[in-house]
DNA sequence: CAAATACATTGACAAATGTCTATGGCTCTG
DNA sequence: CAGAGCCATAGACATTTGTCAATGTATTTG
């Protein structure tokens, strides 16, 4: 961190792309679908609970309009990080109990909730009332 | 899994919202900043690397204009992950030695490589040569 | 000071995204 | 079968996003 290579003018170094396209393309895919609160809030409240859940319930929870929250579902369905049941004139939803490895892992990563905040004590931040 | 709750019609359960919403924002924020090929990729490299790394090795790794590898990495900062270092015309990034413990679990989820990628060995693609 | 190099910023633009209203399909109840 | 409830789909629209060309700023070299 404190050394820093030395440099020619007009000459840049090497920097290998780490991921190969496919897993970075798949890895950007669940990213995307995890990057939006009411998406992510999907999620944790699927990873918590017991319980399937159905749309209803998401709707009233979130105060969106039912075809956005059908289209929030619809996003993590296609990332492959829900599954859905149907039964009656209800559609049940619960996390995926088959994800791989890594998708639990960002899974977690991203919901994990008391363990520590993601931005510290010492950046304070004027109004952030809602 | 099996046991889908019973429900009335016209009458839908309360779900809980998990994550408090200052939290949920912060953590879209960063993987807002990793749903992102380039930047993942990025971080990837930054990550192995021992070295810092300055903009114009990876315009040059990722063929893209320097004026674009600028605008990413300034979303990779915005977002707290990396930190710049200039030295005389060069200016060296570096993933973020003190990342929160969440946002670190967040990077190392996403840049994982070789632990297992995340489509099934049974979702097999034509076509994904480059 | 003038030229060259590395990087940031600005402005523009097409594509993707999040949201809503309106509508259609399916299932249960009378 | 008719009505009602739950969910998905389609279309519209404003915002965001990723990209580039052009330009500005800072630093080294001559």
């Amino acid at each position: 961190m404190d050394q820093l290579p030395v440099r020619q003018r007009g000459q840049c170094c090497q920097v290998t792309i780490e991921l190969p396209s496919e897993v970075a393309e798949q890895t950007v895919e669940v990213l995307k679908a995890l990057a939006d609160p009411t998406r992510l809030q999907i999620v944790a409240a699927l990873a918590r609970s017991q319980q399937p859940v159905c749309v209803c319930d998401l709707t009233t929870a979130f105060e969106l309009s039912q075809p956005t929250i059908s289209h929030h579902i619809g996003k993590l369905k296609a990332a492959g990080l829900v599954t859905s049941e149907k039964q009656g004139i209800w559609v049940y939803y619960s996390l995926r109990g088959d994800l791989l490895p890594a998708a639990r892992r960002l899974v977690d990563a991203a919901t994990a909730d008391g363990a520590v905040p993601l931005a510290s004590a010492t950046q304070t931040r004027a109004g952030v009332g809602g």
